[in-house]
DNA sequence: ACCTATTGATAACC
DNA sequence: TGGTTATCAATAGGT
């Protein structure tokens, strides 16, 4: 919808992204709770930004009842299709999704470092470079913005010092005036 | 949207909700999935149908560590108080150490992307930049070398191709030779 | 499930 | 972030 069409692929552009999320969100938001009057249904919506804020909608705005249903509704499943699925079971299924999540993140890490790179598609490639490239601009503006603040405190610790400086030098002058006065 | 306004307000005749409730879960599904690739969000999407269906979608297919989260978010001081109380103690230990490679490693992406630099400090910020640079070149060398391999590659086939169309057409021309010879 | 007239959502722009 | 507009997408009502 809109000026033009839009591919389901992550967009590039930082500012873009978040205008895309901003309006998105809204449309989303509306969207679960229209659902959620209109057919009479039960619905929780949880969504973190990629900067890690929380924006959530739930009918009646009760969200904790509905994670608990969730989690009955769940627990009930499993006891249907496997007669006997203890904690240790189910500790083994979170494990190994832990465990599957932490190897993408680590290969994810390892190919921004630019390691294993073998087993990347051509296109892969291109868009590992486009990312690269945008993060090392927003890199270099952060690191020019910290050297200057840091110059700047460094600049005022400088003045700060002198100013002290001098006016210890100043006591030190009089000192010696009254000395030598009285030795007169 | 559709042949008629719609009103926000429970939809009485039961087939019709049954209806709008399936095209506009779709919808809500979409569009969940949609924000979360497009705008590299986190979203946890739980859908109880009126007949207590459960319909969800969830980032990554990971609603459970979403909801943790969420969790998390709320009750940031209160650790693990809510949803999963009855685990051992070598489980939560367990656990808790890979959630916590997994927030450094996401926290690490996000960096590598060029996202959340306002935490790092400057010598941070600098191994990083170099970090990328040195990536990059990685990157591009293994870039041009897949693209070099893919244009030998396609010459290749090309001059395979171009020798059986040779073939092809001598062939023809013989043919067509002894059909003359043929008619004289 | 499929078809369209319509409304709704939103991308690009400011 | 909030408003406008041109366009595209979702969907209500019908088959």
């Amino acid at each position: 919808m809109g000026r033009g069409r839009v591919q389901l692929k992550r967009i590039e552009n930082k500012i873009s992204r978040q205008v895309t999320f901003s309006k998105r969100r809204s449309g989303l938001l509306k969207k679960a709770h229209e659902i959620s009057v209109l057919c009479d249904a039960e619905v929780a919506l949880i969504v973190f930004s990629s900067k890690g804020k929380l924006f959530e909608y739930s009918t009646d705005s009760c969200m904790e009842r509905i994670l608990e249903r969730y989690d009955r509704y769940l627990y009930s499943d499993k006891q249907l299709v496997g007669r006997d699925i203890s904690q240790s079971e189910n500790w083994v299924l979170e494990h190994a999704k832990l465990k599957a999540r932490l190897e993408v993140l680590e290969k994810n890490k390892r190919n921004f470092m630019g390691e294993d790179l073998e087993s990347l598609s051509l296109k892969e490639l291109q868009s590992l470079e486009h990312q690269l490239d945008a993060a090392m601009k927003s890199i270099r503006s952060r690191k020019n913005q910290a050297m200057l603040e840091s110059i700047s405190a460094l600049q005022k610790k400088d003045k700060a010092l002198q100013d002290h400086n001098n006016t210890l030098l100043k006591k030190v002058r009089e000192k010696i005036k009254r000395v030598i006065k009285k030795d007169n």
